[in-house]
DNA sequence: GCACTGATTGGCAGCGCTGCCATTCTCCTC
DNA sequence: GAGGAGAATGGCAGCGCTGCCAATCAGTGC
């Protein structure tokens, strides 16, 4: 129905100026506030660019001056509510610094990575926002040739191209080990989701079995899901786990959703917590503060990491590393 | 460190033809595969792309053609999984065709989805889409002005603009309460957040309140948070319910977010689900499949919502209601 | 060898806006 | 009233690409 008045193409300054009665370059001055101008004219202008209903074109806009004020975020996953959360913190400061933020989905593909930041770059944003440091070559060639800012989120361990807001998953993987260790659990399992993907749990669980052999209680034994995580895959993953080996004292999950899924597993089967199995995660998700006993976990700034990675973008700053550390949460689980 | 480099300006098409030694129009034809040229030219022209890493300027492609190939997505908030379930269905299906998804977020604020959809719309978007049906009357006027089209997603209660996805949140409540009356609850509660703001919630509470009157058995009582949703505010709302009504048998929430949340509270202070209380929610998420009892709910289909409503899009699809339904969930806590 | 058809190719005018520069107005100052 | 400093304004050349059209080239039939 509306389709018929479609095609009328839009709006333009020049018509507005025309209607105004005033230059071209006026309606601009006006529209950004920018320059100088009379009370009178301006007035003149708003009331057409009310009565014509103008939207200004910011293709033309960007084309005819310089940033885009586009900010591309090429994230693995929208599944894994650690990118919503990130894409959360970023779009409020986004929206106030009159920036978009667009964003694609690799689904932790590097090649689709790629592809991505290839199509990204082509709308020449201001920033381009990657999960981690892993890039393939030709991903990184083009990063660095395309002039445009470049912040690599939620990771510490590695070098940066050029802006890295986040926090060392290692550490906190090494963090969580010693805690565990500090509580007495020597028999200790993990249970995991593919690591090679997800590069970040990976350092986490590097951190983790290495501090634990540091302490000279290895990894006793693990369970790996093919897939990504979910709370259903931990709660399979820890029965298959305990199916191998009874005797764990506790187990690390590679996050929140997975440790849940365990955490339900013992509460159907009767498997006290902690006292029989310890259970410990990773993300500080707010359910696990509500469960009957709240989780023992790392809590993670994911948040803020957007925000942070966005007021870096909008003001500008000079090439950096933000470290935003991370917050154990001793719940009852351990 | 890179900064240095940055500032050459980005390669453009004009010098790719240069070097491949061709015209500028016959550069743009091999990019596009469009229209006809020799084997030998491409191969020519594909090396000079590969030498001086180009890539092009989408732009001005844009201004220069038409369609900007960019959908605009105005969502009241990313901390409601529902609506990173829509991305991620839409963003597939754009990845696949070549479009890009540029979001922005209006915390259920009327106010700022109108000049969120201003800032969206300057961008020229193929779409535009938009949660539900309730929206200002300017921006309204400014999305039939646009030219561009419009996807409501996620109801269906209402007058739609141009397409609309989703199914009907009047029913879903109405389906709820009918399943609990069916299964001889009678005295029913109910804990939500917010209604005026998250309309579609409210038009849940609508018609489960609704049928519930229509059977002689209307709501005995109802707790509502004044924020947004969430697994704590759950807990509390169904502990403050339960604290002015002993005698409820069933208590319907706004979404399975609020529903874990009351019964970690069952869980937690030993009532037992369904026996003493039973309990709904709503959305289906997959965390209440695997919680000690599976969580009695209505799922709903919000990634197939974002894929169709991108499908769509993407083959211009005529003004059009695509009802998706939902699905009622028997689970254990009823 | 010549006309004819269709495949290839290049030239160039915009797309709608901004930035620069020149011009015109205002308002003071002396 | 002349001279001068700004303020206010308009004109117009691009930004980098695509679409259209004209020009050129290659292959075919006779």
């Amino acid at each position: 129905m509306t389709l018929e008045f479609r095609h009328h193409p839009a709006v333009t300054l020049a018509e507005v100026a025309e209607a105004a009665g005033v230059g071209e370059s006026t309606v601009s001055r006006v529209l950004r506030d920018h320059g100088s101008f009379s009370k009178k004219t301006r007035d003149r202008v708003m009331e057409a660019v009310e009565r014509l209903g103008y939207v200004p074109n910011r293709i033309a806009g960007t084309l005819a001056s310089a940033g885009s004020r586009l900010v591309a975020f090429v994230i693995p996953s929208l599944s894994n509510i650690v990118f919503p959360d990130v894409l959360r913190g970023a779009s409020t400061v986004l929206e106030e610094n009159q920036h978009q933020a667009v964003f694609s989905v690799t689904d932790y593909d590097p090649e689709r990575e790629e592809a991505l930041v290839a199509a990204m770059l082509a709308w020449r944003p201001t920033a381009v926002m990657l999960a981690g440091f892993e890039h393939s070559e030709r991903t990184l060639k083009m990063l660095r040739a395309s002039g445009c800012r470049v912040v690599e989120l939620l990771d510490l361990d590695g070098t940066a191209l050029d802006l890295a807001v986040g926090y060392s998953n290692r550490a906190a993987g090494r963090t969580s080990a010693e805690f565990l260790l500090k509580r007495g659990y020597r028999r200790i399992g993990y249970v995991g989701h593919d690591l090679d993907r997800d590069t970040r749990a990976g350092k986490r669980f590097a951190g983790f079995s290495e501090a634990l052999g540091a302490a000279g209680a290895p990894l006793a034994d693990r369970e790996i899901h093919a897939g990504g995580s979910s709370v259903e895959s931990g709660r399979l993953g820890l029965e298959r786990l305990l199916a191998r080996r009874r005797d764990l004292d506790a187990v690390y999950f590679s996050n929140d959703d997975m440790a849940l899924g365990g955490y339900f597993h013992c509460l159907a089967h009767g498997i006290a917590v902690p006292s029989q199995l310890a259970i410990f995660g990773y993300n500080g998700l707010d359910i696990g503060r509500v469960t009957p006993q709240p989780l023992s976990t790392i809590r993670t700034p994911r948040v803020a990491t957007g925000r942070i990675a966005a007021e870096l973008v909008v003001t500008n700053a000079p090439p950096q590393v933000v470290d935003l550390g991370f917050e154990l949460v001793e719940g009852a689980t351990t």
